[in-house]
DNA sequence: CAGACGACATTTTTT
DNA sequence: ATGTCGTCTG
């Protein structure tokens, strides 16, 4: 018999769980109407649309605070955020706002939530109960040994290469639309292969299944699956889940969204929190449109705008409405204040060329100081990871400490990768990729005997003992050497410190690294020492191969901490990673056109709006000084140097709402003090502006 | 079949 | 400037 649900009418008196009295004074106090009323609200579906610094965060802190007090149990209380580092600060909040339990809410992203309970109930839709999760890089790998597999290499027609290909099969899953479908849109050029790439997308499918992996995708997927084809795991799950918040449902794409309809199934209380104008991950299958529909997929839908700005100060609020005001499609609400009237003019930087705009802003930095704005309280924000390298340089010289976030993840990095591929063997010694990898650093073996190996590993009863396999005899030494040190670290994971096991995988690999990245191996093995130091956190190998693929371990991090003793770094980042933080100062620096908007979207209207909600987003961290600023003379990758021109987003505003700084050399200043509309304190070094 | 070499394009943004 | 791809050679 098929599954029927019955739906319960709901009653007037307030559930027995949540009702233990709560003063309320104390929300009272810190929550504007709009706020309180989103945080007393806690029954049925609820829709907050949060403009940029309305306290969003603080909304759905003093929530979880506030259902925790009324006698809620925090397992019972799903916290969905972006980004794990967001989970965590709030519910650490929650905690500190009297309520201890508050820190064992269940939260985190999407990723990791599906993983989790993949992991318990993954084997009732049939997943090995030691699955792998592929992160991006895993995930081009597995694609290109397919393609591979498949003879696309070696076509008189050009074929798509692996990063393309995981793109063009990641969206298709991401916006649950088929793969021809994406390339009309994406690569019209590749039309003539759907059929070919389609038979790719299936063999991948296929492989991953064979070998028990999961790319990123799948977690959102096949939990999905698990969640409409296990009725009974679904109820269990779903009973659990009282209370579910999502955060930044602006950037959820329509698995997620289907997802939190599941999982709210039995208790419909779900809260779903973001900002449309924020939208801005479009480009991973998120819908903005998701936040619009919510009201229409939930009966009865509560909607709370919350609207008033208490971040930013009135000149820099002007300035973001102004640039949010010029987007396609319109947004219902204008942000206002209060609070924090005046204040300085956001300052429109044009510097003569990169050079310059790093020494401007290094210089800045250090007045700001001075002036008691200290360093973690000012970030400089841009459109690509990439555009801070000379600003890094100039930082380093001036023996400024900073951390840097988004961009390429060092665990991306090759050396990095084929250390950890060592460790995932130990936990899995069928990992087909990772083996793939650790063969081929094996002098001698390439791509096909790698596979050969592969194949015998597939059926071994004991596949570490590398030298009983059908190859040729001139590998057989030095894979019995990889396999005994495999066999006896696998043995010894149950008993030694992680670290212990890594530090001989080290010793093992150190050669081979030398070797292989000959070119500039000290460099990387600084790396794995920093890697190592990071395992010391780690007790099982388990939990540190979960968290490997899930929250990439930034150890860039590390580094410039062991440089600085007691002063807090300033923030570098890319606007992505900047989502939902403010500073005391923010600087947007190489706002140029063709960087923001990227010149990859000037063809696209919706991926212009979305350019546009970027820059909004960048300058909507800023509290109370905000610099945008761009060189004119910009530098070619090895080729000529051309002229940039400012963000059209930017030259677009009015001019009254913002100031315009240029920046000349010391000594030429005297001659050019009209050019300045204002005067600032006069250069210590070298530059005036 | 592996590895070296040279051509080539190649660049968002992240779980 | 870098990394990736394909071709050529031993």
């Amino acid at each position: 018999m098929s599954t029927r649900t019955f739906i319960l009418k709901s009653d007037d008196a307030p559930s027995s769980e949540a009702s233990v009295a709560v003063s309320l004074e104390k929300y009272r106090r810190d929550l504007n109407d709009a706020q309180f009323d989103a945080v007393t609200t806690t029954e049925g579906a609820i829709l907050v649309v949060a403009g940029a610094g309305t306290g969003k965060t603080k909304t759905l802190t003093y929530r979880a605070a506030y259902l925790v007090e009324s006698g809620v149990a925090p397992t019972s209380i799903l916290l969905l955020t972006f980004t794990r580092r967001a989970a965590q600060e709030m519910l650490n909040r929650a905690a500190m706002l009297g309520d201890g339990r508050c820190a064992s809410i269940l939260g985190g992203t999407f990723h990791s939530y599906a993983h989790r309970l993949l992991r318990q109930y993954g084997t009732s839709i049939g997943l090995a109960d030691n699955f792998i999760v592929l992160d991006q890089a895993d995930s081009e790998d597995a694609i290109e040994i397919v393609r591979t597999a498949l003879g696309f290499h070696k076509k008189e027609k050009r074929f798509p290469k692996k990063g393309t290909l995981q793109h063009i099969i990641s969206a298709a899953a991401n916006k649950q639309l088929p793969i021809e479908t994406i390339l009309d849109h994406s690569y019209p050029h590749f039309q003539s292969l759907v059929a070919d790439i389609e038979k790719l997308a299936v063999a991948y499918q296929e492989y991953k299944r064979a070998n028990s992996l999961l790319d990123f995708d799948d977690l959102l997927t096949r939990l999905k699956e698990l969640l409409l084809e296990q009725p009974s795991a679904r109820h269990k799950i779903s009973s659990t889940l009282r209370y579910i918040m999502v955060d930044e449902y602006q950037d959820t794409n329509v698995v997620q969204a289907e997802l939190v309809r599941l999982l709210s199934e039995v208790h419909g209380n779900v809260m779903a929190v973001g900002d449309d104008a924020q939208s801005i991950y479009s480009f991973r299958g998120a819908n903005y449109r998701n936040i619009l529909d919510f009201p229409k997929q939930y009966e009865n839908c509560k909607l709370i705008k919350l609207e008033e700005n208490y971040r930013s100060t009135e000149r820099i609020l002007n300035m973001t409405n102004a640039v949010i005001n010029q987007a396609k499609e319109k947004f219902a609400k204008t942000l206002f204040t209060t609070q924090k009237l005046g204040g300085e003019y956001p300052a429109v930087v044009s510097a003569p060329d990169e050079r310059f705009q790093s020494r401007f802003i290094s210089q800045r930095i250090l007045e700001l100081r001075e002036e008691g704005v200290p360093l973690h309280q000012v970030a400089v924000l841009m459109r690509n990871s990439r555009d801070s390298f000379d600003l890094e340089l100039e930082l380093r010289k001036r023996n400024l400490p900073f951390v840097k976030y988004g961009g390429q993840k060092i665990v991306e990095a090759a050396h990095i990768k084929d250390f950890v591929a060592y460790l995932k063997l130990l936990h899995n010694p069928k990992d087909a990729l990772s083996w793939n990898r650790v063969l081929k650093l094996l002098s001698g073996i390439g791509p096909k005997t790698a596979q050969e190996v592969i194949e015998w590993i597939r059926t071994a009863e004991q596949p570490y003992r590398l030298e009983t396999a059908t190859v040729s005899p001139k590998y057989l030494e030095s894979l019995r050497k990889l396999g005994d040190l495999l066999a006896l670290l696998s043995h010894n994971v149950q008993t030694q410190p992680l670290i212990s096991i890594a530090e001989a995988i080290y010793e093992y690999y150190k050669p081979i690294l030398r070797e292989q990245y000959f070119e500039d191996y000290p460099k990387r093995e600084k790396d794995i020492e920093n890697f190592l130091a990071i395992m010391l956190n780690y007790t099982t190998l388990q939990s540190l191969l979960a968290d490997l693929a899930l929250e990439p371990l930034d150890f860039s991090a590390i580094e410039t901490k062991a440089t600085l003793k007691d002063e807090s770094p300033l923030t570098l980042s890319t606007i992505h990673s900047a989502k939902g933080l403010e500073w005391h100062t923010v600087f947007l620096i190489n706002a140029l056109d063709g960087v923001l908007p990227s010149r990859y979207s000037a063809a696209d209207s919706a991926q212009l709006d979305e350019e546009l909600r970027l820059l909004y987003v960048a300058l909507t961290r800023a509290k109370n000084l905000l610099y945008i600023s761009y060189p004119i003379i910009c530098s070619g990758y090895g080729a000529d140097d051309y002229f940039g021109n400012p963000s059209r987003f930017i030259s677009n505003v009015p001019e009254e709402v913002y100031e315009k700084l240029l920046l000349v050399q010391e000594r030429a200043a005297q001659k050019q003090l009209a050019a300045p509309k204002k005067e600032l304190p006069p250069a210590k070094d070298d530059l005036a502006f």
